[in-house]
DNA sequence: CTTGACCTGTGAGTAAGACACAAGTTTACG
DNA sequence: CGTAAACTTGTGTCTTACTCACAGGTCAAG
């Protein structure tokens, strides 16, 4: 199969494929022209890449997991192992975008009942200068 | 003032400061010795900048928005069409946060029952081939 | 034989800093 | 006064996971 034969029968981009191609991830073969030709193998290769990319894993997670498995060994528990980590940076990220979001909202909705005003040597937009941080629920050190 | 001393009188870091001096956000003066000189107003605008970012201001925005002041003009209707551009983006990628977590947070519970075992031609990790995406979609958080 | 659609590898661009490095400067101490 | 530690400077590279651009090779149709 050519690189797109096999993007578009794993629902994802040539440039998706090639790119981990570059990174040795799968190492297809060449058919006589010089076009890179796709086995099967492969194909399930790149499903797990991209199977475990949903999942959260990194490229350099799957890095390693593959040459675990390329040696034979189990991946399995380096996987367990790994989801757990991602998930706790997962759940970090979701509440710091929580507070974000919280953050952006409560900006908004004072927003709406003040007015423009043209900046000042001491003050770029009094909109963004005056949050109003306790409002927004956020916590200062010091 | 030098970098170190506004960078921790803003709480932030000396490296960041120096990333906005770099894009010319502030323009700090030179003290004698060649060390650049953070000024009152510099402070201020990097405090602004900060806020900014806080809000979910990219950089590039925040450029813009300094242009415009820069320029007399006030940047407050650039920063309330911005917010609500951000605020859309943010929401997108809270919700696709919130379906990775539970996509993540399913694998694990499944893989509880599911033992190690060796690699495959055709199967790196059954652990992650296996997932069953169905399960995925109608999990419920507790 | 030419046209246009496909393919190739490589190189650069993205966001927002973090980190490294060689070299100049200031401060403290003996 | 010498020097070593602890600062500072600019510049350049690294990160993620692709995505796009580019110059050129290959192939099927007309």
């Amino acid at each position: 199969m050519t690189v797109n034969e096999i993007a578009t029968s794993l629902a994802t981009t040539a440039d998706t494929v090639r790119y981990y191609t570059r990174l040795g991830l799968v190492t297809p073969g060449k058919s006589g022209n010089g076009y890179k030709s796709y086995s099967k193998s492969d194909q399930s290769r790149l499903r797990f890449i991209l199977s475990a990319r949903q999942l959260g894993f990194s490229v350099k997670d799957i890095t390693q997991i593959l040459q675990e498995a390329d040696h034979g060994k189990s991946a399995c528990p380096l996987v367990r192992k790994i989801i757990k980590a991602r998930l706790a940076e997962t759940e970090k990220q979701f509440q710091d975008m929580l507070q974000l979001r919280k953050r952006m909202k409560s900006a908004l909705k004072q927003w709406d009942v003040m007015a423009d005003k043209a900046p000042t040597s001491h003050m770029v937009c009094h909109l963004i200068e005056n949050v109003n941080s306790s409002d927004i629920g956020e916590v200062q050190d010091e």
